[in-house]
DNA sequence: TATGAATGAGTTTTCATTCAT
DNA sequence: AATGAATGAAAACTCATTCAT
């Protein structure tokens, strides 16, 4: 009944996952059990599943079938189906904190720093469709899960203490204005980079225009930068 | 089985439906057959229902049981649950333009159609949850069912022809750049109106502030009509 | 909802009905309401529909939908879907009656008179395809309908005294054995028309060869004749 | 809600079935997990449901009552109530099959060949009246679900082989007719042994003589094998 | 006589989860 | 640690029939 024995890599769109097999196994001889690949296995298949298909659009017997195991093993280890989607969230979180990491915004100008994090942010989002879809899945269901996560809210302080220095340095330095909330600004970043992504199916066939598609994926980078930077920019 | 027979109204938060009921029972007491009627009845609990569970996670049963009919007669109009749920979809999607129709901001001076047009998308947005939600849920849907939909593709060039004229209009003043594409435009209105709405629940989960609270609604409201007019603003 | 106003004339191959149109009106001026048209028009799209789905594979909304009126008549003038397969029954064996009066094989020789009566046998069959269902499809429910069908025993006894007489006469004359039982021939020449029509799709499907086909029609009825003829003839 | 655990015997008319239970069971007292023995078990069921109901008529409620074990089980194995439908299709089309492996009509003089076929067929037609209901089924079916039976095509050439080997045997003898299409006699030979079986409730309605009887069983074969060899046989 | 709307009981199918091995 | 078989509850959908006009 399977589909295969060998389940497809999820769509990390070219960016490495943090956990490589062959990683995994340094130092191992081929073992016959091999617990925590399993649940790899199952959480990659998962995220996917979830990703694009919704938590109740999801089918158990869909993601066990794409898996190298059965899916009482699913049960196994997560539990339940909520289980496994919060442990899918988990993951992508995590994943995302460890990008976060290599931005040095603090050791650039501020204008500088600012493109720098809105061109990072723009890039995340561009390539990173399953968290962007999964956290449109959280709010249809009111975030109920993702409150669980311990990884989560912690990692988005992270996100407004770089806005703030980079708000503070600009602001001392004349460039930028005053008046602006951190988190009021991360939002508005967030906006611009999210939803040409999360609406991006329903957008295209309104507009006959795929706002994923390379050519524009170039031109709305741009665009967000310029947009974000006009409104940071105190007026001379 | 039925919970009762008065149906709650659907969350049109105060913007008046273009079926007004005063209307459909001209003159009638309420009379047993009144298809109109029923079909309307059952599209608003389904708005509801789908805009609150999903595609996959909304119940047929649910609906049903809030309507002043039965399941079968949502059959009986509408075909299937996704019968049901393109017409939920192509219902929404005719409020919006019957509003936008209201919207003379081609009498206004570029400007100040600008900020009107913002401050109307926003406010829809605002006020239309389920309306953000069913487009939220269409995208995770890959937007097939509103493919499908024959009156939506017309529907959305409107807005982009509103947004042309501003930025002709606009040019041809002095007042805007030259160099702004409309419908990418849109997209970033769209992008700021939408967002604060769509994700609000992770991102109050994140930041501990709820973005639909009134007094950050106002704030927001500026912010995101300052940050547009700055963006289409022409450099001195 | 309609698919269209016409109801498709059923598949009487050529045969005209026994009920044309223009004759049933024959000295009415335009009647609004017209009982006995709408009845037989029920009846005609009935015997489609029956015939081509079976007495449980029929849908009542379908029949419906191909009149020209609506379900609601169906059941005011036949009861229920059962009552509309008996009428349908029973208009169809009183439409081969009216054919076997045409045959005269007591005025032929017994040898000339066997084979005009399996000739008529085979082509009444290969024709009425729509007969040839119904009796299976009754045999599928035991034939419990079609007894309650008046007309049905009386007209098969002709038959029989159709083969007494020519078995008699043949017997007579030298021609044809002395130990054929009357109704085992019948069964026997039924079974050579009848099985052809009948299983002809599992037929062609097991040999590649469609048993209905033109060229090997006359193939058949060649065969048929000849084996019942053999059968029959006295041994020298 | 169910039954019982006695599943009744289907109507196998003695035939043993190609799988017995006590090869499935070896060695085993009555095990819980007994695959083979579900799906089995199933099949019977549901053999004796669609042949007596059709396919349309037919309940998976009713089938999986009189079942060992519940409707899931059903769609477990046989994915819908037609995949179900149509495996009972391949069983009792292989069934037959298996029998005709048996007959070692070659080895016998042309005439006793023809003969042991004739009577091969007609007594497996007369004791398996749930292959002749299950034909006529699927004929009304357009034999639309056999065709995707992927077994079946091939299965049905042995037949033809058989009876080419007859006939050439006995036109070498000079007992045989040479003109005889081998795809015609076979169709000859089913129409004989078919219809009886499968109208005979039609038939015992319209004449009061049911052809199933012992006593006109006999005389039917007799009268059978009689006019095939007389059709075969070379005249003098 | 005729009709479109309405319906309850039933029918097929699906789903997350657990059991026996 | 791992597995294929099994399950009950619920979900979507269908159908012959009747009601109100």
């Amino acid at each position: 009944m399977k589909k295969g024995s060998k389940a497809a890599e999820p769509d990390t769109n070219g960016i490495p996952s943090d956990t490589p097999r062959s990683d995994a196994r340094r130092g191992d001889a081929r073992r016959k059990y091999d617990p925590e690949q399993t649940k790899r296995n199952i959480l990659e298949v998962a995220t996917q599943e979830f990703s694009a298909m919704g938590l109740t659009g999801a089918r158990v017997d869909a993601i066990a079938e794409r898996t190298n195991t059965t899916k009482r093993m699913l049960y196994y280890y997560f539990g339940s189906k909520e289980g496994l989607y919060q442990a899918v969230l988990e993951k992508v979180y995590g994943d995302i904190r460890a990008l976060e990491q290599d931005l040095h915004v603090s050791e650039l100008d501020p204008v500088e720093g600012m493109r720098a994090l809105v061109e990072f942010t723009f890039d995340y989002h561009d390539r990173q469709r399953d968290f962007v879809r999964l956290v449109t899945i959280e709010n249809i269901h009111g975030a109920k899960y993702v409150e669980q996560v311990k990884t989560f809210k912690g990692r988005n302080v992270t996100v407004i203490h770089t806005i703030e220095d980079l708000l503070a340095r600009g602001i001392a330095a004349g460039q930028f204005r005053s008046d602006i909330d951190p988190i009021d600004l991360h939002l508005l970043i967030s906006s611009l980079c999210f939803h040409r992504v999360g609406n991006r199916h329903t957008f295209g066939t309104a507009f006959g225009r795929d706002p994923s598609h390379p050519r524009l994926r170039a031109r709305h980078r741009a665009m967000i930068v310029d947009a974000v930077l006009r409104f940071v920019r105190k007026d001379d």
